[in-house]
DNA sequence: TAAGTAGCCCTAGGT
DNA sequence: GGGCTACTTA
């Protein structure tokens, strides 16, 4: 079926726009727009970039400009093609637009993420990519597990060449969209040479078991349009207007895709602030932004720059520090709200203290006895760099009893028990997908471990067929005996049954799901578990089947999975949320803490190693959506000691608090910094102490820059990262001294003369000579 | 085959 | 420090 559904055509579409534009009703929704967003609204014909910075209502825009070109007849609901990155943004979308019309939006089949829009195209031109229309859709999990076996067939030492570092290469090719052809040379070689071969025997696997993966959702639409004009043709008439959201975040494959649709009617409207762009490590391409002039000729370039969440302080803090960017589009961020509280700086003696400060600061804020009024936990926001962070936090809020939140933990779908209990309704939906079948035939233990298990797939691969008939040819011929045989025929004869009332269903699919769950063994596998665990397991899976109330059948349930992941928890007391800098974007609180404001942990010392100056500016980046998150009070903090992977460390402020403009930041001084506590007999404690102490006082940053380029701060060095030649020696702290024998990456060949030979990171090693100044 | 232990790595994370 | 995998042992 290359067609479109009945609902969907358009082509009787010769109707007159123009009489359908006057029959439009009023607008009243134009009135409560500034003249920016008005005129983001109205601006409807031809390629529109909305450069929208934090805070300024951007989504206000884009929804009403949807309900915009709804009410004037511009276009029906189905031939408007508005594209997000996640659920929770298409959720928002959707539900705003229908406030905004007075009435549920029915039929804008095409508001959605970028992959579940591809997956419906991919559906429908299924055969154009090799696949059947009923391609099952699969997660990292399973692509690695996948690339493994392809590792370990190739002869590769899969210690030496992890699978989950080739997932990463081939995710990389295809958000570049480059199928295995179009690889170019320079990186063809990549993982032992064989990137690109071991990439094409995975797409050809991937056809084999009708399956794609996430890039797959986007580059077998990219390479259909390219290659069927036809296709192309029908698509570009059909969306009349076309709406990106975070447009900075895209990557090239989405990109090419938008140039390819947009390329007939040319209404493109993307959103997006550049400044906002922190996902280059996952492929986006700020570029994409700061070439859409280029990208689409005649564009008209529209700033909302008025903010209306951040009080002028916090704004001109963020201000100060996205400017010592490069190459920016350029925005002026202002607002009328009162003046408010300075941002706020603050050093602490290490992690712990930093988590007890926010701790009686986060209590001092609930009750109202640090500012003009108490806010509520849930207006509060912890915002880490990176997740390991969270743990001190944790610790702190559990010991003072400080209701919490972690936004971003592992995912409900992720987890592991309900990742099994998908692979028995998998099963059930589909008996050959073989991934599933080897992820439960021995869980719970069925006595079928390694053994059996590669008996089965030397069957399968001798005779062609998929797991499940191997393992039952296996046991017809009495290839496998005593108690594992006999679970083993249990299991498929429940697989048989599961199957059949699958595609004749006498109960419901969630009876059906129930019993999968109770016959399989699972859940009493789980119930005799007496880890803590176990507990909160079984209530999950009790959640999963509940889940699947809202479907229809196992199958509808199983295409959903695939693609969404969120599950709001709902709110019950007020709980102040930690979470991630990435988490946060999109996000707001009244008061924001911005810990670990420390060089090598923000900045990153991996994104600079990495990215040099380009990695730095996404860091940078990423401190501005932090600071642009808050609406009242933002707390910066940084401390002077920090322990890394179970070893203390000293660290140094991080180089963005140098850029925090002075007259709007208020440095505060900690308590109890002279109080002992910390083992005051301890050698170096009174230097270390006294040079927290110059962090904190009023003018320790004049005096930091007065001193010029201070202490041994992480540079950002693009060409020659390590640093080292052949020949150096070295001190490494767990290996000792020894001698560089090469270079590769940022790795060196160390021969050390106690430990032997061992590949280790450039910067867990000093030049031998040094070695005495560094303090570990 | 299952339980126990040693070695290894370690940003960020949606679909 | 902690979680995961791979290897070793009962």
């Amino acid at each position: 079926m290359t067609g479109f559904d009945e609902d969907d055509a358009f082509e009787a579409a010769a109707r007159p726009l123009s009489a359908r534009a006057m029959a439009a009703r009023p607008a009243p929704y134009l009135d409560t727009l500034n003249s920016a967003q008005r005129q983001a609204v109205e601006t409807l014909e031809g390629p529109v970039l909305m450069l929208a910075g934090a805070g300024t209502g951007k989504t206000k825009a884009l929804t009403t400009r949807i309900a915009h070109l709804l009410n004037t007849g511009r276009a029906r609901p189905n031939e408007i093609l508005a594209v997000t990155f996640t659920n929770k943004a298409a959720r928002e979308m959707k539900t705003r637009v229908g406030a905004l019309m007075g009435h549920a939006v029915e039929g804008m089949p095409w508001l959605g993420t970028f992959h579940a829009i591809c997956v419906k195209l991919l559906r429908r031109h299924a055969e154009l990519a090799g696949l059947k229309p009923n391609f099952t859709i699969l997660d990292t999990d399973d692509q690695v597990r996948l690339l493994k076996q392809l590792v370990v067939a190739s002869g590769l030492d899969e210690k030496r060449w992890p699978a989950r570092q080739l997932a990463g290469l081939i995710d990389r090719w295809k958000n570049r969209a480059w199928g295995p052809g179009a690889v170019p040379v320079a990186e063809a070689s990549a993982f032992d040479g064989r990137g690109v071969a071991l990439y094409a025997a995975y797409q050809e696997r991937l056809k084999a078991l009708n399956a794609a993966d996430f890039g797959d959702l986007l580059l077998h639409v990219v390479t259909i349009l390219q290659t069927h004009p036809d296709v192309l043709e029908q698509y570009r008439r059909w969306f009349r207007y076309i709406l990106v959201d975070e447009y900075q975040d895209t990557n090239v494959a989405q990109y090419l895709w938008l140039r390819l649709l947009a390329g007939g009617h040319h209404n493109i409207c993307c959103v997006g602030d550049d400044d906002q762009s922190i996902y280059g490590w996952r492929g986006a391409e700020v570029g994409n932004i700061l070439r859409f002039e280029k990208d689409f000729p005649g564009a008209q370039v529209i700033r909302l720059e008025q903010n209306y969440r951040s009080s002028p302080h916090i704004l001109s803090v963020a201000s100060g520090v996205i400017a010592a960017n490069t190459g920016r589009l350029g925005k002026t961020l202002w607002t009328d709200a009162e003046e408010g509280e300075k941002v706020r700086l603050i050093g602490h003696w290490d992690g712990e203290e930093e988590a007890r400060w926010i701790g009686e600061e986060a209590e001092a804020l609930q009750r109202g006895t640090r500012s003009l009024r108490p806010f509520s936990l849930d207006a509060m926001a912890i915002l880490v760099r990176a997740s390991h962070q969270m743990r001190a936090f944790e610790d702190r809020f559990l010991t003072i009893g400080l209701p919490y939140r972690v936004i971003g933990g592992p995912r409900f779908y992720e987890r592991l028990e309900i990742r099994d209990a998908m692979a028995y309704f998998r099963l059930a939906v589909s008996p050959a997908d073989d991934l599933a079948f080897e992820r439960i035939v021995n869980t719970p233990k069925r006595g079928l471990g390694d053994k059996a298990q590669q008996k089965i797939q030397t069957a399968a691969r001798d005779l062609g067929t998929p797991l499940v008939e191997a393992a039952r040819r296996v046991l017809q011929g009495g290839g496998l005996t005593g108690k594992g045989a006999a679970q083993l025929r249990v299991l498929l004869e429940a697989l048989d049954r599961w199957h059949a009332e699958v595609l004749n269903p006498t109960q419901s699919h969630v009876e059906l799901a129930e019993i999968i769950l109770d016959d399989s063994g699972y859940t009493a596998m789980w119930q005799a578990d007496k880890s803590p665990d176990a507990q909160g397991r079984l209530e999950n899976l009790k959640e999963l089947v509940k889940a699947l109330e809202e479907f229809e059948n196992l199958q509808g349930f199983l295409e959903h999975v695939a693609l969404i992941m969120d599950n709001e928890s709902d709110a019950e007391e007020p709980k102040i949320s930690i979470m991630t800098l990435h988490a946060a974007k999109g996000l707001e609180f009244a008061v924001v803490f911005l810990p670990g404001w420390e060089d090598g942990l923000f900045p990153s010392q991996r994104a600079m190693d990495e990215n040099g100056l380009k990695g730095l500016e996404e860091e940078r980046r990423l401190a501005y959506v932090g600071i642009t998150r808050a609406e009242e009070i933002c707390t910066i903090s940084f401390t002077a000691n920090r322990r890394v992977y179970g070893q203390w460390q000293s660290a140094l402020p991080s180089r963005f608090i140098d850029e925090l403009p002075e007259d709007h930041v208020e440095v505060l001084t900690p308590p109890g910094l002279y109080g002992g506590g910390y083992g005051a007999s301890a050698p170096g404690v009174e230097q270390r102490a006294a040079r927290a102490d110059v962090y904190n006082s009023p003018g320790w940053r004049r005096m930091q820059a007065r001193a010029g380029q201070p202490a041994p701060r992480a540079m950002v060095i693009e060409a020659q990262p390590v640093g080292f030649t052949a020949g150096d020696r070295v001190f490494h702290q767990k290996f000792g001294y020894g001698t560089v024998m090469g270079l590769e990456g940022d790795k060196l060949d160390v021969e050390f003369d106690k430990a032997g030979a061992k590949k280790v990171v450039a910067r867990f090693v000093t030049a031998a000579d040094r070695a005495g100044d560094v303090p570990f």
